[in-house]
DNA sequence: CTTATTAACGAAATTCAATTTCATTTTGGT
DNA sequence: ACCAAAATGAAATTGAATTTCGTTAATAAG
């Protein structure tokens, strides 16, 4: 499940998580290895699953007026199947960008990207007020991401 | 600000919101362009700034123990520099991976990730419990990250 | 301490893809 | 219908990724 990181792969690893479109020539001067010693390491930072993905991230802004929505959830009950059941409900959603089972007061954190209003509306008719196992929301809205790292600190 | 974009546009930030790594040749194919149009594509979505960083996903389970931490943050006021202020410190602070200004009861939310109980235990002492300008603030734990997508759905 | 074994490395060669050039086609506006 | 501007694709070029393989370093065993 884990994997041990040396100092040359954190290296790779801070430098991919801010740019992957970065040459592997380029990387591999910058810490400090030949083209190929440098590319092992990627390739097997790949296969192993540290690196998931490399991903586009695009600025909502420029492609539409997108809100942030953070909905809290509470269930009626604490039983796995119910949060299992939600859970694959989440995923299949594709407004709902992450969600988090958190401990405490609260179930689940959602966080939505939607358009307008009326698409939150939407969404909470299809999967929120409709659901029998759900108890409560909360609604948090947002016109402002301050802030959005994909970084894992290192 | 904003920025037009045609069916091929989207096609192409589909694509890569999902794989950025996809050579050019097949991205190219897949949309039914020749290379070098769809690069020329490419390039346009990149420098006009729809396309905003191009990045590696990590899997924090891979690399620690790693555990999410959900904020929400009320100041003391509503007021534009106590704001600013604030967003200054969260966008300095590594821990902080999202931080978003929203409207209702709270003022801020929130997105950390630490390694433990002890890393946020610093966090709040050192960015948050001595905030004058912060009223109170709540905590939601998460050791469970069940969607994570950076795609704005297009 | 020496020697096998394994893993990681780099130089050079090769393969493959990105990028440029330029003639042609399409698109949008008058 | 005509012009101007923008977008396209074929072919050539450039440049980088990747493979190969001999060498070096690290690790473990005798």
């Amino acid at each position: 499940m884990s994997f041990d990181l040396d100092r040359i792969d954190r290296n790779i690893l801070n430098i991919l998580q801010k740019d992957s479109r970065i040459s592997n020539q380029d990387l591999a001067e910058r810490i400090g290895l030949s083209p190929p010693a440098c590319l092992r390491r990627v390739r097997r930072l790949r296969e192993s699953g540290v690196i998931v993905a490399e991903v586009a991230l695009i600025n909502p802004r420029m492609v539409g007026r997108y809100i942030n929505i953070i909905v809290e959830v509470e269930m009626v009950r604490d039983q796995l199947d119910i949060y299992d059941a939600f859970k694959r409900k989440m995923d299949a959603a594709p407004e709902v960008t992450q969600c988090y089972q958190v401990t405490g007061e609260v179930d689940f954190l959602l966080m939505l990207l939607v358009e307008d209003m009326e698409s939150y509306e939407a969404f909470t008719r299809k999967y929120l007020s409709t659901d029998a196992n759900l108890a409560k929301f909360r609604t948090l809205i947002s016109l402002r991401r301050d802030k959005f790292s994909t970084a894992v600190p290192l």
